[in-house]
Formats: structure tokens, sequence, C-alpha cells
DNA sequence: AATGAATGAGTCTTCATTCAT
DNA sequence: AATGAATGAAGACTCATTCAT
């Protein structure tokens, strides 16, 4: 619901009639609109994170692991984890700054390890000068991808990776 | 104002004391706050258009002209017009059915340039496969920079777009 | 205006923008919005008043002058002056205490007439019990015409007048 | 509150403060002020139309019929639904097209009645010409009683209804 | 006589949140 | 764990009226 309307656009009723609750009900379980968002984008990103630790583990060369990550991220973008991964990038500016901060601690975990490769890469290949900068492009090219790329079309995550 | 507090997180009266009027006052220039948005979206969408079609224009090569479309969009996103681009992207869902459906109109022709320059360079050089989906993956890239890339780095926008 | 919308549902803006001018510019004319209101019901309450006199002033007998009123005020119900007088009767409450008392004065001579006559009609025929009353269910059943005659039904106002 | 001050000189706050709650919990019991107008006028017609049923069944001579119905709608105009007919008849544009129009099919129920009583009357008797009209004529002198009757004047409901 | 930008008080309505039950 | 009536602050928007031009 975040997704479609936006934060500002659910209302919590709509949020507990679509569980099947009265609105009053919902603050038995979150203390706040707030937190549902704050805990939406924190389950994603810690998903998500484990995800990508699993793939990278699964391959040794580093190229490998690059096409690992990406992959991995065009999942997060495009698979299940759609509705959350767009919230995520969207309604960042509805959270606290508190919760913000928290997420960021998170989110620095996830993105080392983009880098980290990136600089093996570099280091290995030349190819990549600055790790930071092709990051920045990556992920950009790959979050984009919520707002044009659909699964029943003639094109795979994969071959779109691989591009 | 948009930008930073979003489109719901602004109030009318905040707009209206910030051209140093009275809320009511403001509904004597736009009849409605959406219509505000609207016209943010529409007039930075005609004004980056020109701009583009300029830039285009300036050069002959194909190649040339892709670079300068790069480079346009590059300072749409990062130079004046920064924040109503930003806007356009994060506050689209705001906008009412109707606006969207007029804005994407006025989308199309700019889309148009990007893609019919890069089937020309397919045409010329074979290298690239699928306008569509380089357009794309393109645009990601470039928007994304939005969220990092600071004029006061030791980057440039011209140095971003080699790149 | 008044009459299809109400007092309070006519803006001051659409009483200008009918006559041709801006809302400011109404204000050179009436002083206040309240001032068109009791213009318009001062203004029908006189013509009627006129209309009424010289119907009754014709003819001779009571019976005759009692007649003359009720097609007088069938005609003052559903004929030109139909809009203002139904902006009289529904929209009385939304003027001034001060403007109400102004008009009772002229509507006192107006019912005066009324009262008069069958006062003397009474005295005649001894027909007419409380000429009070009688003047009272007139008025209700004429007045009510407006909400069911129809001028291009099969019915005449004359035809009326005589039931 | 709507019959002093009418509809539209009636405010959200004062009706909640009456009712001693705060204005928005109005809200929690009607989705609109409209709604609360809508509920006045729809509670007292359908009172009124089981009063009239009531009456008419216990007589049973048309002429006796005739005269339920009048003193029925004679108490409807001046007794406890007072406030709410005289909402009703003046408030009524008011009303969205849609309430008006649900409102239409109860008032027809009503007004059956009489025209049908009214029917046999002239079926019997020959006295009533057209049922149609005398139900207008009878409805208006009834009505307007609602702005001269005074409960404790000289003269009773059931005096003014021989008349 | 007319404009039209500006006012500012006021309107209905929304909605996250509370809390007694 | 859930209800649902109530809150109250805040929101967008309206509109009669003013006034310098």
């Amino acid at each position: 619901m975040f997704r479609v309307n936006g934060y500002e656009g659910t209302t919590v009723r709509e949020i507990a009639s679509m569980v099947g609750i009265q609105s009053g009900s919902l603050f038995h379980h979150f203390k706040s609109k707030e937190e549902i968002l704050f805990t939406v984008m924190k389950e994603v990103i810690e998903y998500t994170s484990t995800k990508q630790n699993d793939a990278v583990a699964q391959v040794n060369s580093y190229q490998d692991k690059l096409k690992a990550l990406i992959i991995s991220e065009l999942y997060a973008i495009n698979g299940v984890t759609c509705d959350a991964m767009t919230v995520l990038v969207f309604e960042w500016h509805a959270l606290s700054r508190s919760h913000q901060h928290d997420l960021l601690a998170l989110r620095n975990d996830y993105e080392g390890t983009w880098v980290g490769i990136l600089t093996q890469l570099k280091a290995e290949s030349g190819y990549v000068e600055s790790p930071q900068v092709w990051r920045k492009l990556l992920v950009g090219a790959i979050a984009w991808s919520v707002t044009w790329f659909r699964k029943d079309g003639s094109m795979t995550l994969e071959s779109l990776a691989d591009r």
C-alpha cells in the first residue's frame, strides 16, 4: 500500500482493514504508523543482505561475484521484495531522522560488499577506475528497472544482468 | 520545499509564507495545491526538453549527440533544475491520474529523442543492441546521481558523462 | 441565482461574472452581498404591491376584488417575478434582523389590503369567518404553486384562481 | 439548528458542541455534514408516513380519511416534527442531487396516499374535480401554517383542520 | 467604473492516536 | 488481542471584502 499510494497517502485505517482488524488494534502491534514503515524497510534490507551474501559466497572469481551481486540486486528490485524495495527508495524522507540513521548503518554493510568486490576487480584487472562511482552508476541503472522491467516481457533478469 | 519535505509534507501555509503572502492568496494563482506540483513538473519538463534539443542540434555525429544528451540530462538532474527534477521523480504518485497523463505526453517527446539517437547509433555501429533497454539503463544511472553527486566534489559532470 | 442555489450557495464571484464584471467591482454598486439580497426582496415587494393595488382598483365588488388579489398574487408567484418571490420566501432567514424589519413594514401594507377586503366580504356575506386565517390559508395555497404550477401545462392561472 | 440558522448557517462545530463532542468526532457517526441533513429529512418522512398510515387506517369513510390526513399533516408541520419538516421544505436545495432523488422516492409513497383518497372522494361525490390540484392547494395551505400557527393561540389544529 | 491581487477568518474534513471496555 | 468512540490538531480550500491602481 505504501508503494502504490505512498506513505502519506496510505491511512492507518486502510492498513488495518486490509489486515482485517480495526485501526485502533494496529497500535498493539506497532507503536506508530512510522514504525510500520521502518519495519518494512528494515526487514527488506536484512533479507536482501542475507540473499546477497549467500549469492556472493557461492562463486569464486570476482567477476562472477560482481555478476552475482547484480543479479541478486535485480531480483531484490523486481522479485518478491519489489514493493518493499521501492518503498525503501521512494519513502525515505517519510522516515524520522533517527530511523534513517538506524537504516543507514545496515545499508553501509550492504554497500561495503559491493565496493569491496569492485575494488578487488580494479586491483586485478585495472578495468574499474573508481569503485565508488561504478557502484553508484550500477545501483542507479539497476534500481530504475523497477520503473520499466516486466517479468512477463521478452527479457529475463539474467539477460538484463549480462547487459 | 516539495523536494526536502515531500509534497504531502509541505503545507500550503508554508509555501505561501515563503512567497510572502497569506495562504488564501495562493489560490488566486493556483486553483489547488496539486496544481502547483503539476506546474513545477510541467515547467521542468519543458525547460529540459528545450535545453536537450539545443544540445543535440549543436553537434553532428550520433556519438556526439549521445554524449550531448547524457551531459544535458546530468545537468538537468544536478544543476539549477535539480530540485524540480527530483520532485518529478519522487512525487509522481501525488499527481492526479489526469495530470500524470498530461505529463506523460510531454515526456514521450523527450524520450523519443533519446531512443531515436540510440537507434541511429545501432544502425551505424551495431554497438547498441536494444535502444530501449540502453535508454532505461542510462536514465537510471543518470537519475540516481541526484542521490550522490556533489558539485563541490572532485568530479565534474563532464567527466562523469565520459564514464 | 439565489433561487436556484440559495443565497449561501451563490458566490459574489458568480454574480459578478454573470453580470460581466469582476467580483471586486460589485462592491461599487452594493456595499455587501446581503444588500443585493435585500434589494431583490425590496424591489419585488414594491413591484408586486403596485400591481396589486392597480388590480384591486379596476373592479368594484369585493368578490371581484378578492379574485383580482388571487390572480395578482398567482402572477407574482409564477410570472416574471417568480424567482424573486421564491427568494423572498426561501431566503428570509439569510437577511439581517434589521433588513427583515424593514421589509416587514412594506409587507404589512400589502397584507393589509388582503385582510381589508376579506373583512369587507365577511361583513357583506358572513361567509368569511376569520379574515386573518383565510388570508393565511390562501397565501399558503397560492405560494405553494411555485413548486408545481407549470405555465406550459393544461391549466391557466385564471382557472387555478377560480378553484 | 438547521431550522433556525439554515443548513449553511450552521457549522459542524456548533452541532458537535450541542451534542457535547468535538467536531471531528461527528464524522465517526456521519460521513459528511450533508449526511446529517439527509438523515433528518429521511427520518421525518418515514416517521410522518407511518403516522399518516395509522391515522387513515383508523377511520372508514373517505371524508373521514381526508380529514385524518389533514390533521395528521397539520400535526407533522406544527408538532414535534415541526423543525424537521421545516428543514425538509426550506433546505431542500442544500441536498445533493442523489439524496434528493432518494427522498423523492419516499415522498412519492406519502403523496400517493393523499391522491388515492382524493380520487376516491371524486368517484363517490364528484366534488373533487382534480385530485392532483386539490392536493397541491391543500399541502400549500397546510405547510404554510408553520409560518403563522401558534399552539398557544386561540385556535386548535383540529379547528383549523375543519376550516 | 472597474480591476485583480491580497486578505484572513472561517469552513468542512482527515487522520494518527488514545483508552475504557 | 481487539474494539470503536472520541480526540484534537492540522489540513486544504472558500469567499466576502478591501484597496491601490
